[in-house]
DNA sequence: GGACGCAATGTTATAGTATTGCTCATCCCT
DNA sequence: AGGGATGAGCAATACTATAACATTGCGTCC
């Protein structure tokens, strides 16, 4: 991770009372991974933590320097993407596909459809659950007979703070 | 294109009355660029031309071959890249981000948010257009104070067909 | 205990996608 | 015809992801 990170964020939903620090979410995610009996292991647990602290969407190449930095010693590519294919497996990340880039999910515990928005500016992204497009989306496949399986929604534009600062 | 082509999909939209051919498509497309005055050049049109004819979402490097092969000479990515970037910029084409691929637009004559479903079986991509959602979505952005200049929206699944034929 | 099975990780190489920087050609306008 | 702007050609390289195969660590069963 080559950027600043960045305190973390408050949660958009509105029935949350406040904010998540990463400590607390990365506890969250391996009792989540006991609870269903998969392995929360070393590795996958310290790209979680590297997500979390990241602040913003991180690129599997950040990842990889990361870890290496961090634990001192090289690791390859497949290592890290593994690891990142485990975590979305499970819930626990999420990547961005407009930006090939990886997101840890603030809410995990709750089986979700993200929504994301995505500052052209500052590159952070908020995650957002929206029932109603999910609803939207089931509806109109149902019209087309497809059986949807993932969903992915994606905004870009700038952000309230960006906005602020300089109106480009 | 690699891929034998499939003939144009019935058009999705409910107020369209039928099947739209790739010639008719292409010339629609020639004539917005007329009236923007802006230049649709013999590469973006080729360019056009193999994305219709492909039937589906093709990758920046199928079309590079592609073209390479009907003009009998050699074209290199940013050549390729820099056509997609103008077709898109005029919405005549749109970048699928989950497949990095690309798909001609069938209705550029509207101002459109696009809606991809896309079967992981037989890689054919239907897009549907459902002004509801872009609704949701901006009322969402409004809530955080974002700005929204590009929404993605992509589900991913199986067609009635594939799923009607083998149900793995 | 030793052999096996299995999941996770390590290693190397390579495939696939996209961009940068520069040059040259062409178009369009006056 | 001159001259600026736009588009295309070209070479190199950056960035993203996967394939194929080797190794490690751990639990189980005889």
């Amino acid at each position: 991770m080559t950027r600043p990170p960045t305190p973390p964020r408050p949660c958009t939903d509105p029935d949350c009372p406040g904010r998540h620090s990463p400590r607390e979410r990365v506890a969250l995610a391996v009792s989540i991974c006991e609870g269903r009996g998969v392995r929360m292991t070393e590795l996958r647990r310290r790209i979680l933590e590297l997500l979390w602290a990241s602040g913003r969407p991180a690129g599997a190449y950040e990842l990889i320097e990361a870890v290496t930095r961090r634990d001192s010693r090289p690791v390859g590519p497949p290592t890290v993407y593994r690891a990142l294919e485990f975590l979305m497996a499970q819930g626990l990340v999420s990547r961005i596909e407009s930006l090939n880039a990886y997101v840890p999910c603030i809410h995990p515990e709750r089986d979700h459809d993200c929504l994301f928005f995505i500052c052209s500016r500052c590159r952070a992204s908020v995650e957002l659950e929206d029932p109603r497009i999910g609803g939207l989306l089931t509806e109109d496949a149902a019209v087309l007979g497809f059986v949807a399986t993932r969903r992915t929604v994606e905004v870009e534009g700038m952000c309230a703070q960006c906005a602020e600062v300089g109106a480009a």
